[in-house]
RNA sequence: GCCCGCGUGGUGGAAUGGUAGACACAGGGGACUUAAAAUCCCCAGGCAGAAAUGCCGUGCCGGUUCGAGUCCGGCCGCGGGUACCA
């Protein structure tokens, strides 16, 4: 008998497969369509783990959905931009493009021994410039339509390096290279127009259904729709060319509780100030003195400055309110300047506190009410308080009626006026990195910013670059910067500034449809392939990635690109969990963290192998490169083979959740696809005859065709693995003859073959299966051969199972109260009595309260 | 800080509000073997007990319910995101 050999079989079925083009996605009108997508890796040069199980999950909904009859597209491609490509080249001399074809082509080598059900002919990566240049099609297209426009946002500015720094680069404040304290600055860049969308990106959100309900919120939450009041505190004596400072509240309701005046560092009036005042200037540039990440302001010591000025409180004309500069106040928010109110916000009561500003209370609690303290009293606002004396009139009420009635009074009186606003931010694509899609515009002294000619695209990436100093190369390049402009032919400039990765990936999806096309997308192959029906990919990408692609979309659709029923690109989305690793870290003479890989550190005495040098482990973290904590699958599928490796990754957690990496369980996993291979020849090479064990093995693979199609659809592919270990177990194990055995066998093949294809076929053949398995038809249970005549039901007293009974199914509720009543167990607990009440739930438990 | 998750045996995990620990991994015992490997069989949450069985047990505290791992409130810990990592 042959032993089970992957590394021989694999191979050969995947060559059959590619002799027979199976996976070969073509449009056919006569079939129903089935598009599974993964979310495309980035080429950073080695699959790791999380990619084999990413791509392992899309792989068995692919080639399950082939088996019921779908017309399947499951394309591969490269999120290929980005700055991992720049760093390596600065690090080592190469260039990015390089760099990064190498990267692919290797992945690619990784990936391929998978035998995953791809259409390799779709493939591509978003740095071809054929990609590319359909990307700048777009983006022309959408200028056009004035969904793209141009001002200034700050950036994180390294002031050694005279260069733009991403957030990941850095670390404490200060520049990851450098070690200098970054700073923020303005430029101006490219925005997409997202917020005009926020209300529809909104309300379509209750129409993804079959959507995790956790992104739906998260989404719902980033938006952040929130109705308040705008209005205007009067500065008592105008400064710097203000008389006023408008603010917006989503508390109007605790007006007079306003303490003071808060503005952002970035706020007009402050940097208007900054010219009469050196220690305001000061004070400014100490605030810009940081990143620009929402994490690192919030967390920041709160700090203020008193500007000295002071405002007129509108409601309560008597009352004048300092106006002070804080660096927690967010130029981006609003209007870049809050009122107040310490008593009914933590972080509004921490800073009080620290200058001495009053904290005076608007509303108590009904019972017990007392006067706040260190504590802001912050309840929800759906919550009846007890108000002190409210300019409504208000007495008891929640804060959403006393916000609808101060808004009411606002608008009535002219003070203010009801808005609604949005927490989403329109978004910044420029990028002043070389290694992105060029921004397709030429700035030009006469005409200004002028769209370049479609018939220039794409407008292409030059080759001839260095990394040899920070900074973007594409600056300091004149032969490509220095071009006629496209309108009046006078000498202009080319736009340096390259777009954000996060626009090469918000269309890929719709690509693939018509990845050769020579327009960004083939309106026909869209109409028949679009949506995607199923989505998979990582939780980490639940906010930005996928709102900016359901924008994209809309955006696409707007200018022509995409058909009206793909403004929802993803039909069902499934976020896996990420596969986490241990990080061993040492620090530097600055403090700053030194990664390492497992292999240089002794887990056990908790130190570099090289040096004895003590390291901080950290126990679990998103695998990334750049921590070094990146765990390789290659050898494990040199050692076990592609289905081992499928097997286990699937079946060692549900799907959704984050697991720590461990490669101990892949070897029992091998050893069962053995035995699963053992019993097909075994059972092939029987001659058995029917006998009365036959029906029983006939009815337990029918429920397993019933359990495992149920677990593949809901992908709870963990518990559709368990109940076919459970179904190859019954099949070793019972008697039958060897025609209820074979039958058997090969409806095991035929579930296991989403997950262990090669072994499958291999299967399928040696017990005479026609044709491919790939090819064959999903196998259906029987609703017949599912229920059984008898139930064993537990027998609880007092909530505590105590007992069991075996009734027909179908008995009635009474009878089975009788028979339970005269169990042993429960006649003993009643000791005589009548039970105070009896709970029969029908074909799930008995519980007797004594 | 804020938003969203997660927390169950030695380990990964299972469990429409209804028998907590399915199915595995590691472990222990046994069979086969000269021996080993491979394979097959059995045991296995904790405590007490020879056993029957009893008590305890799903991060912690409290609540709802006949019944809570599951629902609600409050904590603790961990993870993701936080708009220039992808």
């Amino acid at each position: 008998m042959t032993r089970y050999a992957p590394a021989e079989t694999e191979k050969k079925w995947q060559k059959a497969w590619e002799e027979a083009d199976v996976f070969r996605a073509e449009r056919d009108e006569s079939r129903p369509k089935y598009y599974v997508l993964e979310m495309f890796p980035y080429p950073s040069g080695r699959i790791h783990i999380g990619h084999v199980r990413n791509y392992t999950m899309g792989d068995v909904v692919a080639r399950y959905k082939r088996s019921t009859g779908h017309n399947v597209l499951h394309p591969m491609g490269w999120d290929a931009f980005g700055m991992p490509a720049e760093n390596a080249a600065m690090a080592s001399g190469g260039h990015p493009k390089d760099w990064t074809y190498q990267n692919i082509a290797d992945m690619r080598d990784q990936m391929k021994p998978l035998g995953l059900s791809i259409d390799w002919t779709r493939e591509f990566a978003t740095c071809d410039p054929e990609y590319y240049g359909q990307q700048q099609a777009l983006f022309l297209d959408m200028l056009d339509k004035g969904l793209i426009y141009r001002k200034n946002a700050v950036v994180n500015w390294d002031p050694v390096d005279m260069t733009v720094l991403a957030n990941e680069q850095v670390i404490d404040g200060k520049g990851w290279r450098s070690g200098a304290p970054v700073e923020r600055r303005e430029l101006t860049q490219w925005f997409f127009r997202i917020s005009d969308f926020a209300e529809e990106l909104l309300e379509a959100l209750d129409g993804l259904e079959k959507w995790p309900e956790k992104v739906r919120l998260m989404q719902k939450n980033w938006i952040g729709k929130s109705r308040g009041l705008e209005m205007a505190f009067p500065l008592t004596e105008p400064a710097a060319g203000f008389d006023r400072i408008e603010i917006y509240t989503t508390r109007p309701d605790t007006l007079m509780g306003a303490s003071f005046i808060g503005i952002s560092p970035d706020h007009p009036l402050a940097k208007a100030l900054e010219a009469e005042n050196p220690e305001i200037a000061e004070f400014n540039a100490e605030c810009r003195r940081m990143g620009t990440s929402e994490a690192d302001l919030e967390k920041a010591e709160k700090k203020g400055f008193d500007t000295g000025l002071r405002v007129r409180h509108p409601l309560f004309p008597e009352r004048e309110l300092p106006v002070w500069i804080a660096n927690f106040i967010l130029m981006d928010y609003g209007t870049g300047a809050i009122f107040a109110c310490p008593a009914h916000d933590q972080r509004d009561l921490d800073f009080a506190r620290k200058y001495g500003l009053p904290v005076i209370d608007t509303f108590v609690a009904l019972e017990d009410g007392k006067p706040v303290e260190n504590e802001a009293f912050v309840p929800p606002k759906s919550e009846k308080v007890k108000w002190l004396d409210h300019f409504t009139g208000l007495d008891v009420a929640t804060g959403e009626e006393a916000i609808e009635a101060t808004i009411e009074k606002a608008e009535r009186e002219g003070w203010g006026r009801g808005v609604t606003r949005y927490r989403l931010r329109d978004w910044g694509l420029s990028r002043q990195r070389y290694w992105g899609c060029p921004i397709p515009v030429v700035h030009c002294e006469a005409c200004g910013t002028v769209p370049e000619r479609k018939e220039n695209l794409p407008v292409r990436l030059p080759d001839d670059v260095s990394f040899d100093q920070p900074g973007n190369p594409l600056d300091r390049h004149p032969t490509w910067r220095d071009v006629p402009c496209p309108k009046c032919g006078a000498p202009a400039k080319r736009e340096t500034d390259t777009m954000d990765t996060f626009v090469d990936s918000s269309w890929y999806y719709a690509r693939f449809t018509s990845p050769h096309a020579d327009v960004p997308v083939d309106l026909a192959e869209a109409e028949y392939w679009m949506n995607v029906d199923q989505y998979i990919g990582g939780i980490e990408h639940a906010i930005l990635h996928l709102l900016y692609s359901r924008f994209f979309a809309r955006a696409m659709h707007l200018t022509g690109h995409l058909p009206g029923k793909a403004i929802e690109p993803f039909d069902a989305l499934f976020t896996q969990g990420m596969v986490t690793h241990e990080i061993y870290l040492t620090r530097d003479e600055n403090g700053r963290p030194v990664y390492h890989l497992p292999e240089e550190v002794d887990r056990e005495k908790g130190v570099l192998k090289a040096t004895g040098e003590p390291v901080e482990i950290i126990p679990s973290a998103k695998m990334s490169k750049s921590k070094k904590n990146v765990v390789d699958p290659v050898d494990i599928i040199a050692r076990y083979g592609a289905d081992t490796v499928r097997w286990f990754v699937l079946s060692d957690s549900p799907p959704e959740r984050d697991v720590e990496w461990t490669a101990a369980g892949a070897e029992g996993a091998f050893r069962h696809l053995g035995r699963v291979h053992r019993l097909a020849h075994e059972i092939a090479a029987s001659d058995a005859p029917a006998n009365e064990h036959d029906e029983a093995l006939e009815r337990e693979r029918h429920r397993a065709i019933d359990d495992v199609t149920r677990g593949i659809e809901g992908f709870a592919f963990n518990t559709a693995i368990a109940r076919l270990y459970a179904f190859t177990n019954a099949i070793a194990k019972s008697q039958a003859g060897a025609e209820a055995k074979k039958r058997a066998v090969l409806t095991l093949a035929q579930l296991m073959s989403p997950m262990t294809p090669h072994l499958a076929e291999e299967i399928w053949a040696v017990l005479g299966g026609e044709g491919l398995i790939v090819n064959a038809p999903w196998p259906e249970a029987d609703a017949k051969m599912l229920v059984e005549d008898t139930v064993t039901l537990p027998i609880q007293i007092n909530g505590k199972r105590r007992s069991q009974i075996t009734v027909a199914r179908d008995l009635a509720r009474e009878e089975v109260e009788k028979h339970a009543l005269q169990d042993e167990a429960v006649q003993r607990a009643l000791d005589g009595k009548a039970p105070k009440k009896v709970i029969v739930v029908p074909g799930r438990i008995v519980n007797v309260v004594v």
